[in-house]
DNA sequence: CTAATAAGTTAGACAAAACTAACAAATAGA
DNA sequence: TCTATTTGTTAGTTTTGTCTAACTTATTAG
């Protein structure tokens, strides 16, 4: 099995190549919080392991090993939010840090409990996929809101980021998950965007924010 | 915070020091299945931050600070057996080692959700008292089986060891937690017992079995 | 195209937690 | 009491995962 610092670097390799597909250590350093040169020890381990393609200088990519492996704690990590949001009561921007822990522990039949319980979700309570038990993934269909243009209806799939103070930032607003939302316009200058939803008819919301709104028409 | 380790040892000494007091270091290393110098050079450590009492070549105890942090991992160790019996559907006998890793979560909300959605247990599934949250152990009222005598009526109240084997072993004779037995004969020559309860008229029980079912009459 | 900056690497150190080998203290048996 | 065994300790090594300092390769701006 993994170690739980070997399962960190590969979720985190998992999240930088989705939509991307070419990593590089600095990148991966930087989210994971530690120094260049501890994530380039840490490239050449798991690519001992054949988890990792890895050239000096060059950037990196998951193996398919590799890929099957980082969706595996993905999932783990999905399904445990999903379970402390479904059944346990836990509002969605506390359960991210209790996650991080839990993803770690190495029971199938934990996780097979969680996944029959919850009746088998495809995704977790921010609208992610949820990795199957063979580390397939179900390609998603969402664009940010800030690639769509006026006019245009809207639902709410997923977020990009989501850090507690992102979070607390949608709910001041009463902005959740699967809720419609209309583009009532877009500043030009900024990227800004009027939008429309329930209670609210003029709500602003800046660039940065509608990046990480993922959204899809239907 | 403490490391994993140290939470381990912790829980060691908190378990050999209950009705004992006095442990020493083999013990100690026998139990975690480490050599006498790591848990030598690990008593030191735990002595630094001052949650053992220890002098060279002396049996050690538990300062009070850490008989409270002790029972506080054994609180999780419990509320995470009982959570998993009772809300997840695992069998008693399938709980211990999801619980060895579950019991290292550092999230006080986490295990305070758990509680509250348990209602407060006072016991785990192996009928062993729970600390409360500020680490205190009610005592408990249990003796051995093996100490009991012909004619006596008893209800079966914990376990004092709870290997699967042991488990299974039980399962398989119909007995369980909360069930009463009554003491038909005892063999003077090798200690064991003949019992009946439920379903079983006489059922013949060994003397280290007898040993490990703790009693309580009533 | 060259120089400055960014990215990647190597070397060497450290902390935690384990180990083995070897020695010292305590205890128990004759 | 004296020796043998058990128990405890020290010293030194290993592994994992981190770090800093210093150096090398790539990339980008003038």
């Amino acid at each position: 099995m993994a170690s739980q610092s070997e399962e960190n670097y590969l979720k985190a390799l998992f999240h930088l190549s989705s939509g991307k597909d070419e990593v590089n250590v600095s990148e991966l350093s930087a989210t994971l919080g530690v120094s260049k040169p501890s994530a380039n020890s840490m490239v050449k381990n798991l690519q001992q392991q054949g988890l990792v393609n890895y050239q000096k200088y060059k950037p990196l990519t998951l193996t398919e090993e590799g890929k099957k492996a980082a969706a595996l704690v993905v999932r783990k990590h999905r399904l445990t939010e999903m379970y402390l949001v479904e059944k346990m009561g836990f509002g969605w921007e506390e359960v991210h840090e209790i996650a991080e822990q839990v993803e770690h522990i190495d029971s199938p039949d934990f996780f097979a409990r969680m996944d029959e319980i919850l009746e088998f979700p495809t995704e977790d309570p921010h609208g992610s996929p949820i990795p199957d038990a063979e580390g397939k993934v179900k390609r998603q269909l969402y664009k940010p809101l800030s690639k769509c243009n006026a006019g245009e209806k809207v639902r709410l799939g997923a977020l990009s980021a989501s850090s507690s103070e992102f979070l607390n930032f949608l709910n001041t607003r009463d902005i959740s998950l699967g809720m419609w939302m209309t583009i009532q316009a877009v500043e030009a200058f900024d990227g800004s965007m009027i939008v429309s939803y329930d209670g609210h008819m003029r709500e602003t919301l800046s660039k940065s924010v509608c990046d990480r709104l993922l959204v899809e028409e239907e």
